[in-house]
DNA sequence: ATATTTTCATTAAATTTTTGGTTCATTGAA
DNA sequence: TTCAATGAACCAAAAATTTAATGAAAATAT
């Protein structure tokens, strides 16, 4: 999942992204409101975290911008605590949902997994593809009973098939929602990973679940 | 164990505050309702303490808001003596506990352990995680039968740990409750932490129990 | 004055990325 | 139908980068 942070404050931006980074999230952040709006515009974000008070573009100009260019990503807003009417405007210029600062970084937390699994099934965070099991709150996976050791690249890359079970995914939406903005297209990172996980996942059981779609990308399925 | 200290006497305040932070609990003080209510909503508390005669808003509205929110951290009351019916009110409206004004610090004491306690094994006052053996109320801490000489951070950082044996911790989570609101999260105590708590628990046993998840955090288990 | 807590610089280790040879699948010519 | 030729995918291992461990100094609190 690939979030994206636009927000003045280094120091907050900064405790955002390394918290959401431990996650195993991929972050991109921006310090300004044009940056921001040019980052979302462009790419293809599961998430933004969208402060109000910016420089060079204000925050509420940024979502009615986004909003008027049909990019639906769920957008977070943070606000002064007396900043009451922002708010409000920002809920019904299509802000999903808005948090005070200060927070804690567990209700910031709370609110993106929210934000996240809107439209799966609510509450759950267990994702099963087959007999392979993926937990997205303790992070742990596992495959027949067994657990499974996985580094943070590779798991976010099978949390991201898992997802998307059944779905073809080409390596540029791979790159997209698993790497951040500094991926580079001309590498082959993916299909090394892709190589890692199926060691882990795949190899000592009969019925693959990662399959290849040669000159299109791979697909995830029983 | 990370506490909040809803209370306008500044010396009742700094009273309770010193003496728990003898006791190696993080503490943070709000000096009137308003305050109160905000840290409280916004930070995860292991505990909250609240004074019911408050300025800016009533304890028992700081008490109600909270409860409509769904925070549901252990709020223990303190009271005057005469006010049998804010009490009553007071329980009613979800808090866990009270105690009239003046009390003694050592009673205090006994009613946040007792607190802290609810859930895990009544009465029960020690944490074990293989032969490692911590006992909240002496803070004496032994592997093996063997005495352990840990300072107060020391000691915080541990009882979390053990408290939440298995589960994957994060250094945001692990700054969220045995550091208080002036953490820096970029600095590296944490890590300096663990390596010397590492150094009194882990260093001369085979069996290591505090182990490192890379790019995630920590985690205690057997 | 002493012990604790925090910062800083260095070292060590694991992950991530790149590299480059190998294998595999597809396609068009024999 | 078979056989190169081609390009895509795979994979092992080296290189680069990131992250954690550690010792020691500095700051802070007791």
């Amino acid at each position: 999942m690939r979030i994206l942070i636009v927000e003045d404050e280094k120091k907050v931006a900064g405790f955002i992204k390394k918290g959401l980074e431990e996650e195993t999230y991929a972050v991109d952040v921006a310090y300004d409101g044009e940056e921001g709006f040019h980052l979302a515009d462009m790419n293809e974000y599961d998430l933004i975290i969208l402060d109000l008070m910016l420089p060079k573009m204000d925050g509420l100009e940024v979502l009615t911008r986004l909003r008027d260019k049909k990019v639906n990503t769920p957008i977070l807003l943070l606000t002064a605590k007396d900043a009451v009417e922002d708010r409000v405007t920002g809920l019904n210029k299509g802000a999903d949902d808005y948090l005070t600062k200060p927070f804690a970084f567990s209700e910031l937390l709370a609110r993106i997994r929210s934000l996240l699994r809107r439209g799966q099934a609510e509450t759950q965070t267990e994702l099963k593809v087959g007999d392979l099991c993926l937990d997205m709150v303790s992070h742990k996976v596992s495959r027949n009973g067994e657990e499974i050791e996985l580094t943070g690249k590779e798991y976010s890359l099978l949390e991201y098939f898992m997802r998307n079970e059944g779905k073809v995914l080409t390596r540029t939406m791979i790159a997209e929602h698993v790497w951040d903005y500094n991926f580079d297209t001309f590498t082959n990172v993916i299909d090394v990973y892709v190589n890692h996980l199926r060691k882990k996942i795949d190899k000592k059981y009969p019925a693959k679940l990662l399959h290849t779609l040669r000159g299109v990308g791979y697909v995830m399925r029983v």
